[in-house]
DNA sequence: TTATTAATTTTGGTATACCAAAAACATTTT
DNA sequence: AAAATGTTTTTGGTATACCAAAATTAATAA
């Protein structure tokens, strides 16, 4: 098996199972990868033999300890990745995540290890997501969702739970950038829209997009 | 045809035709790349179909204009990515060729552009191998190599023909780096050996090592 | 519980990039 | 010019990652 195909199969199990708390159906890792469910069987029963991958017919597939170590390598590679570009290079964070899909494939831990110095051993990405250590440990955060905030608090924004280019280019242009301040004037019972002021300008956000926020208090 | 295959073809096909000056060997290729000849015969047939070489029966392969316009530009991400790495991360001239190895299949004009802004616009990389810049143009220079130096003369390091780690750590150790001035003592009629002085330390070089240095007046 | 639907796996087949060995073609040497 | 050597190409074959369609197995609804 090629590196390019298992990291990327490793690294599509690891974001689907919640970081490993359940087990992934074909159907689920076929629509992420883009082939169809048939493909996925092959290759689940290869990263089993490879000891990657724990697997049963028709049950659904884990990582094991060893599979783990190597998604979370690869997410840590494309978080330090996003992270240079936007800080060093002036990437906007809808941009930063493309590029990342590719260089996370270069294992060179060296290089990783200077990048990580280079910004400061940061622990979150551009989009507010926790980047595993050098021994893949996540500092993990309490953070909120915006839907769940409480009306008339203050918070801060941390992240977003959707990635694509569109929804990132709205928050922009809004100024609902990572560290942002936000305060929350209301939120509707009706439709679960939030209403909020972010540098004195008042914004209504849809509940479809407050569920992608995420806030810390 | 698989992109990365592509483009270590045109690459190879590049390097070893000097520039576009000759036309390259399937045996050539093949060494180069690792693989058998059967194995370029294949392969230079479809880059004939696709129009980025040229390519007739047992005379041998020469890249046409949209084949040397794709080689540039992987020279151009390749040499680049080096100079960033030592340049910015503070990699050892003899680590950074294996990385950008890597690096140089990532194609995006942005990212490129962005490295190359944050270096200043470099015309050559580390190693003293000139950059093509975003067109493909490459700087030349009147740079000769060390073994056809003339006695008493001080001349400055500019570059190196072999890239082989040992003989790039030699270097070091004997701070024959880029930038380096050297002053002429004498060269053997003998063997074609050179001694100089760099920082004041008289050295003694190989016809070999002088052949692989290149300097400039 | 049986029927229906959904997910998974099996089977047969494709394209790519490679190789080994044989055949064809070039180039040297004698 | 013929023989020997070297290079290139052809032929037949492998492994990978994929797909389409059929067959199996699991989950859900009637």
């Amino acid at each position: 098996m090629q590196k390019e195909t298992i990291e990327n199969y490793l690294k599509t199990i690891y974001h689907l199972s919640n970081g490993n708390a359940q087990v992934v159906s074909n159907k689920a890792l076929a629509e992420k990868l883009d082939v169809i469910p048939a493909t996925v069987t092959e290759a689940v029963k290869k990263l089993h033999v490879l000891k990657l991958v724990e697997y049963e017919k028709s049950y659904g597939t884990r990582l094991t300890t060893t599979g783990a170590k190597m998604a979370l390598d690869i997410v840590r590679r494309h978080r330090i990745w996003e992270t240079y570009l936007a800080t060093e290079l002036g990437f906007g964070w809808d941009e930063v995540h493309e590029i990342a899909e590719e260089l996370e494939h270069i294992k060179n831990d060296k290089l990783i290890k200077k990048l990580s110095e280079k910004l400061g051993h940061p622990h979150f990405d551009p989009h507010g997501d926790p980047i595993p250590d050098e021994k893949g440990k996540i500092r993990k955060s309490n953070f909120i969702k915006l839907s769940e905030a409480k009306p008339k608090m203050t918070y801060t924004i941390m992240g977003v739970t959707d990635h694509s280019p569109s929804f990132l280019k709205y928050l922009e242009k809004n100024k609902l950038v990572i560290g942002a301040n936000v305060f929350i004037k209301s939120i509707e019972d009706f439709d679960g829209s939030v209403t909020l002021t972010c540098q004195k300008k008042e914004i209504a956000i849809s509940s479809k997009a407050a569920a992608c926020l995420i806030i810390s208090a």
